[in-house]
DNA sequence: AAATTATATTAAAACCATTCTAAACTGTTG
DNA sequence: CAACAGTTTAGAATGGTTTTAATATAATTT
């Protein structure tokens, strides 16, 4: 459980003005007990049903850009033309089921240390993100 | 080196008729000596300048789908807008150049055995990729 | 090889997630 | 409170991808 003033403290220690805006979203993403995946459009839902708010997307984009430039949030690619995010943003890996497509949360101790033995010079290793597909097991 | 009458017979075994347009991105694509990552915008291209023919930008789309469902072609999923399409379609991981939007392929010997110690119930595992993102070595 | 049928190609329109614009608004600072 | 910089907004623009419906081509039948 997170305080409004707390999420106004993030925000301004983040050099994010406290908008009305950035704390509803603040709220929504991050007062839950578990962290989740999302898209634009998922949220934007939420805020309407959740906080029967409107809150224009270009907003709902702009924060959810400054709040991944904080590392508040993390982009997950999948082989979509839709962006995911989610607000764990701990180091760890995911499944995605085809089938449903979701995403489910996989620790870095359910995928075990990866090391990358090939280098590129010049360039350095920022992030090792492992998508693990499923389909259902029938046939 | 393959021959039109073999990628003819490719398509036709397949399932998919060999037109014109077809044969052309068989060959664009998989008359190279090395595999190679492209979007549809630079498969365009090469058609239109490689081969100085025009193929409509429906069609590219139509036969890169078809060529993917068969598993002539995979697509990688990078946190982009835009769909990045691989010739090499062994099981293979990526490195992504961020600033120069780059992808160089990792061999599974480069990242070695990757073992996901979760499973979910009634789901099989399809794929396992590694995305390393990397970033400019300075500062 | 012509006629028929099924499938593929095409240009253009539609679609849809995302970004941009420029005007109105709000938080901050002095 | 005034002034400024940063933020929100609706609506337009953008750009990759898909759809449409007419035309063309490959395969099949006669």
């Amino acid at each position: 459980m997170t305080t409004t003033v707390e999420f106004i403290n993030k925000l301004r220690n983040s050099g994010l003005r406290p908008t009305k805006q950035r704390i509803k979203i603040c709220e929504v993403l991050f007062n839950k007990e578990t962290t989740f995946h999302f898209t634009i459009n998922d949220l934007v839902k939420i805020i309407e049903t959740e906080a029967n708010e409107k809150i224009s997307l270009a907003t709902v984009y702009n924060t959810i850009h400054a709040f991944e430039k904080k590392g508040y949030l993390k982009e997950i690619p999948i082989d979509s033309n839709q962006s995911y995010f989610d607000t764990n943003v701990t180091d760890h890996h995911h499944f995605y089921d085809l089938s449903e497509k979701k995403l489910i949360d996989l620790d870095e101790v359910d995928v075990g240390p990866i090391n990358i033995k090939k280098s590129i010079p010049g360039k350095k290793i920022k992030s090792v993100e492992v998508l693990v597909k499923l389909d259902t097991d029938n046939q």
